[in-house]
DNA sequence: CATGAATGAGAATTCATTCAT
DNA sequence: CATGAATGAATTCTCATTCAT
């Protein structure tokens, strides 16, 4: 076979999975992942139920899929270009970008969230499979500024958990107006506020 | 009938429901709101799952009688005496508080927390009926200590979010074991940290 | 133990067999027997559903002694005195006390015939303890009518039959009000009709 | 796709409809609506229980169809050309022909029939498109009988259903053996007798 | 005898997954 | 590879019946 025909055929076959992928972001995101039925996501996608499994192996694995496809999406943009060295820049554009994603693709990981936090299996191979990969540039960087001196002696993996754990409960409660109070923040202010509190509260 | 008579009846009730409510607890923490069956619960309650209904309508009652049950446990914890006006003393009081808090009862939430979010109408209720209650304590300590001068100007709603989103994802790592670092780090230890970060972060 | 004392036994006994057939017929009618639960015919007796079963076998039994209860209701009367041996006065005495037990009972009969159709076993019972005892007195009138010369040669099982059936599907007809024409016959026209059909065609 | 292909596929849907209606009807005459259990039908089908909820949403849409289908089945024997005019051998005919419906179908419909009692809604309807039709013709040769002057004056409306019910109870009789006189009346003598009954009974 | 809590066998229905075409 | 009909295990909930009090 030549090259190009194996490009094709990758190709498409990378194009027929972000179809079935979308497909099914937009089920999981209505119903929620239980409720999700492999019918209405081969419907979605606009193909036909058995075709799912020629891509994926079952329905879980592609829950998983779809929650890495749409957790890289953006950050791609970062890790693709240099990143700033200057802590205040970069943390302003850590959070702006999740922020982002958060804002774009949220609605459609909220109720798939849920069903992460009651599965045991789940919840540890999306941890080792989105949070680690994504975190652990944010936990390089804090341990080289602490190296430089510019940080305080602190744990690395606890002050990326505690970024990520304030970021997610301030950008989920903007985008689920559960607290009437987060429509006057705007999506900046929000984010000045984590970045002011955590450059303060992170260098010397 | 004699009110003894009476009374013992009563208490039979409450035993037999205390009875399924933990067991359900048990099996909802393991398996989460979806896989955990009737059936299993039965067994695990030591009864039949016929009876499940003479005291529960349907499973979602059973897992709503059940975070009843558990909140009102736990919020004794939170009804305390004079807090601290030191801030250091503070945070590691709030922090400490809800550490335990979580170890204690969260292996039990975090499954039901999951079938919360999946619900928007169950989501609004208890967004106001607990964590707006429990939040605006320090909330207003924040506003104090900004207008005494002794923290920056930050919004406390944010701000108070941002301590909240930290802590809970901290100690639910710590709790899950789905980061194995986390077993290396004491309870003190995350609570020191966070403590350290908000009180710099916060703090002129 | 003295008579009377087991006939206060015996009349307890009835007294509250009849209580619960009362409650059993109010809620067959209501639900049909499928439907009707134990538990409310035993609210609608105002006993326990545990009592029930210190007077009848199971559910079925006490749906076939309703039955029974309410068929010999009203014919008790004429089997009771003497009956008429003038065909024409004896039919209209039949038919009249048959149709004013439909229009007593016959809305608490209905849904449960429905659900005699559809069992095998039941409708065995039924017919032997309910129809034939019922019908015998009339075919033993038709056979010695036919043998005192006043009737034609004719079957009388079929022609007993023949009489049954026509009067309960005219009286269901008014009763139910499924066809709207029977809204403008008085139930004496139609006993007439009956009465005169079926003299003419069984005299000589 | 193939013209064919697509006939092949209806064919295909239409063959299985018929094949789980076959499997249901036996069933559902066996043992009524209630005690026929998707997992006997599905078994009388020859295909799972999955199966059926493909081709049918619930299980009393497949009660519904099964008398639309069964319906269709009978309603040739009544769409006959000319109807004699001798009341004699009318009678006869029609009698003979409703007998053997009921003979053909009856064990098929006689379950059936009780869950239409049951059902207001659907005991309406299908009085309204079945009984009405089917009663109407023998209404109106009655009427035109009694104009002519060889029927006496007798309400149509009553007269037929006076010999429907008849009729029906006879059959049903015949048909079930739950009295056992009727299994040595031959089919002809019931119709005889009935045919003698009515004619006497209803002409000058 | 009366009670009513406990029982547990079922029953309808759903849906992920398979596999012949 | 795509299809979608067939599958059947699995699940919630009901309710007649029992039996200890």
């Amino acid at each position: 076979m030549l090259p190009t025909s194996i490009n094709f055929k990758e190709q498409m076959t990378e194009t027929r999975r972000t179809q079935i992928l979308l497909g099914a972001a937009q089920v999981f995101a209505e119903k929620g992942f239980h409720k999700a039925t492999t019918k209405k996501i081969a419907k979605a996608a606009g193909i036909s139920e058995g075709t799912i499994y020629n891509y994926f192996d079952n329905k879980r694995e592609l829950l998983v899929a779809m929650i890495e496809f749409i957790s890289m999406q953006s950050l791609k943009n970062i890790l693709g270009g240099e990143l700033p060295q200057d802590p205040h820049e970069l943390f302003t554009l850590i959070l702006r970008d999740r922020q982002q994603l958060i804002q774009g693709y949220g609605y459609l990981l909220a109720p798939v969230v849920a069903e992460i936090f009651a599965d045991t299996e789940l919840r540890e191979e999306l941890y080792q499979k989105v949070v680690i990969p994504i975190s652990s540039h944010l936990e390089k960087y804090i341990q080289t500024q602490i190296d430089v001196g510019q940080f305080r002696q602190l744990d690395p993996v606890i002050a990326t958990r505690t970024i990520m754990g304030a970021m997610l409960l301030n950008f989920a409660l903007k985008l689920t107006n559960l607290d009437s109070r987060y429509g006057y923040f705007s999506d900046d202010t929000i984010v000045e506020q984590l970045v002011m509190i955590f450059l303060k509260g992170m260098m010397k």
